[in-house]
DNA sequence: ACACTTATTACTACTAACTCACAATAAGGC
DNA sequence: GCCTTATTGTGAGTTAGTAGTAATAAGTGT
């Protein structure tokens, strides 16, 4: 009844620096997004019922959508997909998207460095 | 009964050229996409019914799916708004949304000319 | 001019991804 | 431990479509 009791008591810090209640839905969200950056809602929900079966659907949408208006997440919204959130919001990062699969990847800004794009694979459907 | 006559004939013609049957459906919903450029399909729907009331939503998406395919409409699809349809396909402008009002105003690409970027007015809200 | 074939359109669901209103619950200050 | 009110849950509603099939009519051939 200790695992994640790190990860836990930063986000619960986070969130009383808000102004915002600490609750087991804010938390479960939180842990599923940074468990599975670039989500839709609904696999965060998914993520999150595997440690908190009885949340809904609903309370994620409004759980996303304060947490994104406290820049506590970001999101996202790639054309023909639904928005996708992720826990990294310090930085100002791209995001590379496969045409093929959807997939997403962090693409980190290069300020103060000179653009090195060099190939060093591809970019292709994993599923 | 003459009237619209010469861009009648014109959408016809090409309608033939891509071996499409010219419906009266076909050319309401590209006169109105001309009347009404950048507008949504419920705009070309309810434009297109002055001059065909008996003409269905689902007919619309079809068409409007149908033209685009064929490049004889352009669709595009601004975040936040459903896809805006119009007629001007032959060259490769880009659009200007008014982040406050959603208008949309066409700028030409300016291949082969120096970018004059001259401050003339305002792209603010006309409702 | 008429029949015929099949492209086209209409009608009826159904869907995804949410949003809204309001009742039930529970977090945190006292 | 109580109480206030933020938060969550429940259920319905919305937007912008897509899918499946039946009805219609455009253009071709005779």
């Amino acid at each position: 009844m200790m695992e994640h009791f790190d990860g836990q008591e930063a986000w619960a810090a986070a969130l009383r620096a808000h102004g915002r209640r600490v609750t087991k839905q804010r938390l479960a969200v939180l842990a599923a997004v940074e468990r599975h950056p670039h989500s839709p809602a609904e696999s965060i929900l998914a993520a999150a019922r595997s440690e908190l079966p009885e949340l809904t659907a609903q309370s994620v949408y409004v759980v996303l959508g304060d947490l994104t208006d406290l820049h506590m997440l970001r999101r996202f919204e790639p054309p023909h997909s639904p928005a996708l959130y992720e826990t990294r919001v310090g930085d100002n990062h791209h995001h590379a998207i496969c045409i093929s699969c959807g997939r997403v990847e962090d693409v980190d800004c290069a300020v103060g460095h000179a653009p090195a794009l060099r190939r060093t694979g591809t970019l292709m459907p994993s599923r």
